[in-house]
DNA sequence: TATTGTTATACTCTATAACTATA
DNA sequence: TATAGTTATAGAGTATAACAATA
């Protein structure tokens, strides 16, 4: 019965915590970015455009309607950081990075990973020890990986 | 140089890994209190008032505005989980859990900490691994660690 | 008929600024 | 003068619903 009580302690602290250093890293990404003169939102789509990929693609990529990826596109446009292109199937648009895009997201993505709180924090041992229980804790929701972050 | 590259990339991986466990951890938070019919920001105020607070202690808590917190107050008056009661200092108001909030706070406190992703996916093993790195991730940020979940 | 992107609109969460009452 | 809480208002971010073009 104490025994429960306590588990239950412990894993309500532990994922207190793991909110706690993702709220970190948010910030920290947010912090890194800043100098580019970009808002978040906008940051995660550049990164996300790797290739130029359609605006539904994109939708489920950042986990969002349809309708938001438009008027995400239209600012991205605008900063002249992407621009529409007719896909094949004509009723698609695919979102590529321009010159100035792709300039832009291969620096952020420098930025990012060199002001990591894994990377400033951790040791390699620890990140290595690490890796294998994130993965286990994300579970089947791994699919899902490559929207959260971005 | 290669081998930075390679650091980099494998920390982008493990940072984007945390924050998608972590809103993993959100979403299951989001569930457990589902049942209770009663939306995340209020549900994660209750679970604060572990004892009577001035309303700033909680704007503290919460890492948000005093005006916020006003709003947040009424809601849950509405609701009848809490009560306004005088501070000794006249300007202070406590919020007090009445007798259906500390209920209310119990239940969704057991309901959060059984349906833990961390308890449902890790070892005990495990847990006790995770714990010290993310702390030293936390680092000094610790003091925020409540804030975060709440 | 189903799907892509667009438009117009509305909602949720939260902050800012000005205010009142105490201290 | 400074602080606690309140009010009114505004903004960011995002969704919903109806629509046009294409499949």
């Amino acid at each position: 019965m104490t025994q429960l009580q306590d588990m239950y302690e412990e894993s309500r602290r532990l994922s207190q915590l793991l909110v706690a250093v993702a709220e970190q890293a948010k910030a920290n990404f947010a912090q890194s970015i800043a100098p580019f003169g970009i808002p978040v939102h906008l940051a995660r789509a550049v990164l996300l455009l790797d290739s130029p990929a359609p605006m539904r693609e994109l939708a489920n990529g950042l986990a969002c309607d349809r309708s938001y990826i438009t008027s995400l596109a239209d600012q991205l446009e605008e900063r002249g950081l992407i621009a529409r292109v007719q896909g094949d199937d004509r009723r698609i648009k695919l979102l590529a990075l321009t010159e100035a895009g792709t300039t832009l997201r291969d620096q952020m993505s420098d930025a990012v990973a060199r002001h990591s709180l894994v990377l400033q924090r951790l040791t390699s041992e620890q990140r290595a020890e690490l890796a294998p229980i994130l993965k286990t804790l994300a579970g089947s929701g791994a699919t899902e990986v490559a929207r959260a972050e971005c």
